[in-house]
DNA sequence: GTCTATAATTTGATAGAC
DNA sequence: GTCTATCAAATTATAGAC
């Protein structure tokens, strides 16, 4: 096994923290420097430029994502408590005045972003409704249901408004909706 | 009447179109100056700092949108092509490749903005829910309905993923929905 | 009002020593 | 790998002539 915690992912982490804060044209180069503190030819040695920071660090976010959707057992749970699962991982993404999902705000800067790093976002979504279309296809089938792709539309842009408000308000009740309507379906 | 086509209207309008494509962050006095025309001392006469012209601008987005909602006729529509309408306000707003509306991307940027940009956009979202709840209250209450400040958090972010992805699908998808649910109601 | 000129700072990025 | 040193460009912002 490789070094756990290399000085590259000690970089990610620090971008990650950072973009999610600020976003990514907000974030330089010696921003990140300081934050593990070394110079900022020694971060452009691990990222020579700009996009392949950007490229590596949606990549890293997605992989760590779809790890906690493994975790996810979907047998055991059904698929009501692994949709609440699901949320719940957003959730856990929102911190009010500190963060939102990485794909939130590198979605809403994406015309001023690299192509690459806009594809690796594009990925993040198309592997949430992926993971939610197999909990989904679980369930009665209902017109009136969001489908996947609504419910991660719905929940990025909670998480923008209850940033900007800055109360959880918005967040939680359209989690809390999504969920419901869903059980609602099984009784 | 004072004058329609002022340099500072013009340099708003500048403004709202690269700030609605590429956000706050990576616009500069330079290229706005450039838009118009003038050299960018002659932007800063206008807007002294960049704080100003954020101010400014979604100041001038919001009474634009208000503007448009009161064209909205309530009693001859009835609520149900009244939130048709509204809907299609925010579905105009969206023009893959090119625009999203001004404060799902101010929103998302909110952590670096100025609070004084961020009072502005929070009060946008504020009266977009306020005229919301007064077409709402015509509807027969429904526990399984969305809430106004959870429609306009859905359309915020059904543009935003719709954005990076390239499609208008789930915007479109959220937009029908949402109307759906509630001509559902009604019948 | 608009310009020239410029200051002060920051940014992404590179060359080359150690 | 990390550093020093540096570059070219861009950024916000101001002073003062016209």
């Amino acid at each position: 096994m490789t070094e756990r915690s290399s000085m590259r992912d000690g970089i990610l982490a620090a971008a990650e923290k950072r973009v999610r804060a600020v976003g990514f044209n907000a974030v330089s180069f010696r921003d990140l420097a300081r934050d593990v503190g070394v110079k900022s030819s020694s971060v452009h040695y691990y990222f020579p430029q700009k996009e392949d920071l950007g490229d590596a660090l949606v990549l890293r976010y997605t992989q760590d994502f779809q790890a906690r959707l493994d975790e996810i057992d979907i047998q055991t749970l059904g698929p009501v408590a692994a949709l609440e699962a699901f949320v719940g991982l957003y959730a856990s993404a929102l911190v009010i005045g500190e963060s939102v999902c990485l794909c939130a705000i590198l979605g809403a800067e994406s015309q001023s972003l690299p192509d690459r790093v806009n594809r690796r976002v594009a990925a993040f979504f198309e592997e949430n409704t992926a993971w939610l279309a197999g909990i989904l296809e679980r369930m009665p089938t209902a017109s009136g249901l969001m489908t996947p792709i609504e419910i991660v539309s719905a929940l990025e842009g909670a998480m923008i408004v209850s940033s900007v408000i800055g109360t959880r308000e918005a967040f939680d009740a359209t989690a809390a909706r999504i969920v419901a309507n869903y059980a609602e379906q099984l009784r």
